[in-house]
DNA sequence: GAGTTTGAAACT
DNA sequence: CAGTTTCAAACTC
């Protein structure tokens, strides 16, 4: 809305009317100038008007606007290439290029429109004119379409690279409207040119988070961009390599409905080229370059209906179009929906928890990432993370832990954020790394983070499952068993680990990510597995069954209890947060010392209400003998014995812990998923899965990094401010001495065998000290309270 | 990587 | 509600 650019923008426009050379220009050509002002005035003050609610789209753009920065680079001396190849139009491109770098020489610039547009015809010249404010770039950008189609496919790939950085600067909107512009450029080409010579200053002024945005327009651009433009796209591929897959794994997402909701206009590449986009991916196979188109019009949709307007006022066919737009933001809609879902779930009515919420709710989604883009645009990169980014989920999911320390960082610096609620920082699960997805990812979950920080706990935790469903789709179309090693070797970080159903077609509460009210993603090596979005009907309809059955059986299994103010209020103070299984183990064999006890993997205490044999919880007895009390001394010594004879992993995550609470910087790159289980659960060994989220539900008030880890896998069933509140508000009953004696007593264990003596869940007993982290430590209730408040929002 | 163990979930 | 079966994760080799 009020972002610096639109001041630029209209800054420039002043003074080409001003500059003598404008003038002199105006007088030697036909048109006059009157109208390209006129014209410009308008769709400035639409586009800009609109720019607002367009940047309300998602994350998306803060993100990658650093790398398209670097792809601006690239694109500028593809640009020559193109120019080259369609000779006379060498020129212009390169004229063309020059002005979107150097927008000061606006009377070169029109100059060159100028001419351009005759070269091009007289509509093109208008398109220009209207678009006085991108005056130069515009006529170059027609010059291209005109020319060649080599050349139009070309600019179309700069122009879409440009807008890229505008939306990462600014708002994704505008790319998306680029976008169009484009592809009716062969009638109009003028107005892409709009796009560049925004995009240009506004990536300077700007300075957003270019790399988030990046893979979006990357995605855009690849997809855009002709195979005829190789050079260039060559370039924009490599950048854009992982963002192209990130698009995939969108493009997987949306169901063919969506696509055909799109409307072809949008589709037909620029200049009648609807071909052309489709032979732009050489990679992406026709069907997917639908797809393709579709989500770049979601970004287009992001634009914002503003940007439709302007375009509207060039052509009564752009005007058509915006009903058009409107659908796709719905598309895109959709895509941040699965990934916010667990926010959304909230807002879901039912009580039915994550399924509903997780599957439906474009709609609601769509409200949802409205709100969340609006803030990520106006502000600066701390907006701009703020807003969900829709890749970020799948980040969270695919990063690994590298990436994911790297996203961490990102968000400790962005401090307040981390702050937060900081179930949003857990969302990034960094689970299993994905390679080129992972960095890219990783930026988006940055962004996320900030979003999530923004919007608050509830966005987070629902936009890392929603994520992950979206990882978990793309990836589940690999193999099975690729997927399952991607996870194990990920890593330990074992967050990203998913299900490995072979019979229950993930309909069951076997499934993990079923349970958890998650689609399957890419991590999960299930076979038949219909929960994804495309069965989203099955999916309902299951967890219907199963809840009418059980209300809670989506319920998070462990109910945990935290402050929200963990790092600040807990302390001593506070009571400590309580945790313990909803329903209790019935261990005979485990002694409820092995992950097999879900009370122990959710690092939870035995309780009264378990029915186990020989119970020897580390966490805590069912008789209660140990952890909380004494914190140390009982549970050391049923720590030792349990570390030794049961799990050496265990003391493994402790000293990582350890670590990681030490060095926090170190810390954060450590997988989230795990920081955020062990934090509350503990000792899992580095290889076991951290308990699910929704097993483990816990709402990390505190410390945003551990919070962040915490969450983990989000539940789209809890949304964290209710949660919170509830949590809070109602601690569980049993709860306080569980709580007391998981916190304790996992840390004590933990100290024992940690020199550094960095207790995970008790906060309390050793961590007075540090109230960081005992935020982190305290323990969360995400457990059915939670469920009923993920319907709300 | 395959096989075993385990306990929750589902079924009867 | 109890017993049995099914299932997939956890674990072991």
């Amino acid at each position: 809305m009020d972002t610096p650019e639109r001041n630029q923008i209209g800054t420039p426009i002043s003074k080409f009317e001003d500059s003598p050379v404008f003038n002199y220009i105006n007088s030697l050509s036909p048109i006059k100038p009157v109208k390209s002002i006129h014209i410009t005035q308008t769709f400035n003050s639409l586009s800009f008007a609109s720019l607002p609610s367009v940047f309300t789209s998602p994350h998306v753009s803060s993100h990658k606007e650093s790398r398209f920065l670097i792809r601006h680079h690239f694109s500028d001396p593809s640009k020559p290439e193109f120019s080259s190849d369609n000779g006379d139009k060498v020129n212009t491109n390169e004229e063309v290029m020059d002005a979107a770098r150097l927008c000061d020489n606006t009377a070169e610039l029109q100059e060159k429109n100028f001419d351009t547009g005759s070269s091009i015809g007289e509509a093109s010249i208008e398109p220009l004119n209207e678009h006085s404010n991108l005056p130069m770039e515009l006529p170059r950008t027609l010059k291209y379409d005109c020319g060649s189609p080599d050349c139009k496919s070309t600019a179309y790939h700069v122009i879409e690279t440009d807008c890229l950085s505008e939306l990462a600067g600014t708002s994704a909107s505008l790319v998306p409207f680029v976008q169009e512009s484009f592809k009716k450029v062969p009638f109009e080409g003028e107005v892409h040119i709009q796009g560049m010579c925004q995009i240009g200053p506004k990536k300077e002024g700007t300075g957003c988070d270019w790399e988030s945005l990046i893979s979006d327009a990357a995605d855009l651009l690849i997809f855009d961009s002709p195979n005829e433009t190789e050079a260039f796209k060559g370039l924009v591929q490599k950048s854009m390599d992982p963002g192209e897959s990130f698009c995939s794994s969108l493009k997987l997402r949306f169901p063919q409905d969506d696509v055909s909701d799109l409307p072809k206009t949008q589709l037909v590449g620029p200049l009648g080229s609807g071909e052309q986009h489709e032979m732009e991916d050489p990679s992406t196979q026709p069907g997917e370059v639908t797809e393709v188109k579709e989500i770049d019009q979601t970004q287009e949709s992001l634009a914002s209906i503003s940007l439709n307007k302007c375009m509207a006022s060039n052509t009564s066919e752009q005007m058509e179009n915006e009903p058009a737009f409107n659908l796709h933001r719905g598309m895109r809609r959709r895509c941040l929906v699965y990934e916010m879902a667990g926010a959304h779930i909230k807002n879901l009515d039912n009580g039915s928890n994550c399924s509903s919420s997780m599957l439906s709710q474009s709609d609601e989604m769509i409200a949802s990432a409205d709100k969340q883009l609006v803030p990520f645009k106006s502000g600066g990169d701390s907006s701009r993370r703020i807003l969900p980014g829709i890749g970020l989920h799948l980040n969270a999911l695919a990063t690994t832990s590298k990436d994911y320390k790297v996203v961490k960082h990102e968000i400790l610096a962005t401090g307040g954020q981390l702050s937060m609620p900081s179930s949003s920082a857990s969302l990034h699960s960094p689970t299993s790394g994905q390679e080129s997805l992972n960095k890219l990812l990783t930026l988006a979950s940055s962004e996320k983070d900030p979003s999530s920080a923004i919007n608050g706990v509830e966005v987070t935790e629902d936009a890392s499952q929603a994520t992950a469903y979206l990882a978990s789709e793309e990836f589940n179309q690999n193999s099975p068993k690729k997927k399952r090693r991607r996870l194990e070797h990920a890593g330990e970080s074992d967050a990203c680990k998913r299900c490995n159903c072979k019979k229950s077609k993930c309909l069951k509460l076997y499934c993990e990510c079923f349970a958890a009210g998650v689609y399957c993603i890419e991590p999960c090596s299930c076979q038949e597995c219909f929960n994804k979005p495309i069965h989203e009907d099955t999916v309902l309809a299951t967890r219907k069954q199963i809840e009418s059955r059980n209300p809670l059986a989506f319920a998070p299994k462990v109910i945990r209890s935290s402050d929200s103010v963990p790092d600040i209020v807990d302390e001593s103070s506070k009571t400590p947060a309580s945790a313990r299984h909803k329903r209790g183990c019935n261990c005979k064999k485990s002694s409820c010392l092995k992950k097999y006890c879900e009370c122990y993997q959710g690092g939870v205490g035995c309780s009264i209400s378990c029915r186990c044999e020989g119970c020897k919880n580390a966490f805590g007895r069912k008789d209660g003998s140990t952890v909380l009390g004494t914190e140390a001394e009982p549970e050391e010594e049923e720590i030792e014995k349990v570390e030794k004879s049961v799990d050496k992993s265990l003391q493994k995550t402790l000293i990582q812990k350890d670590e990681e609470q030490n060095n926090p910087d170190s810390a954060l790159p450590a997988t989230p998923l795990r920081l955020c289980r062990l934090s509350v659960q503990l000792p899992f060994s580095s290889k076991g899965k951290p308990p699910r989220s929704s097993f483990l539900t816990t709402i990390g008030s505190s410390s945003g990094l551990q919070n962040v880890q915490r969450l983990g896998k989000p539940n789209f069933l809890r949304p964290q401010s209710k949660f919170e509140k509830q949590f809070q508000t109602v601690p569980e009953d049993g709860l306080p001495e569980i709580l007391q004696g998981n916190n304790c007593s996992p840390s004590s264990g933990i100290k024992s065998t940690s020199p550094n003596s960095k207790r995970v869940s008790p906060p309390h007993c050793d961590f007075g000290s540090s109230p960081g982290r005992r935020s982190s430590r305290k323990l969360i209730l995400q457990s059915i309270p939670s469920f009923p408040s993920l319907t709300q929002p």
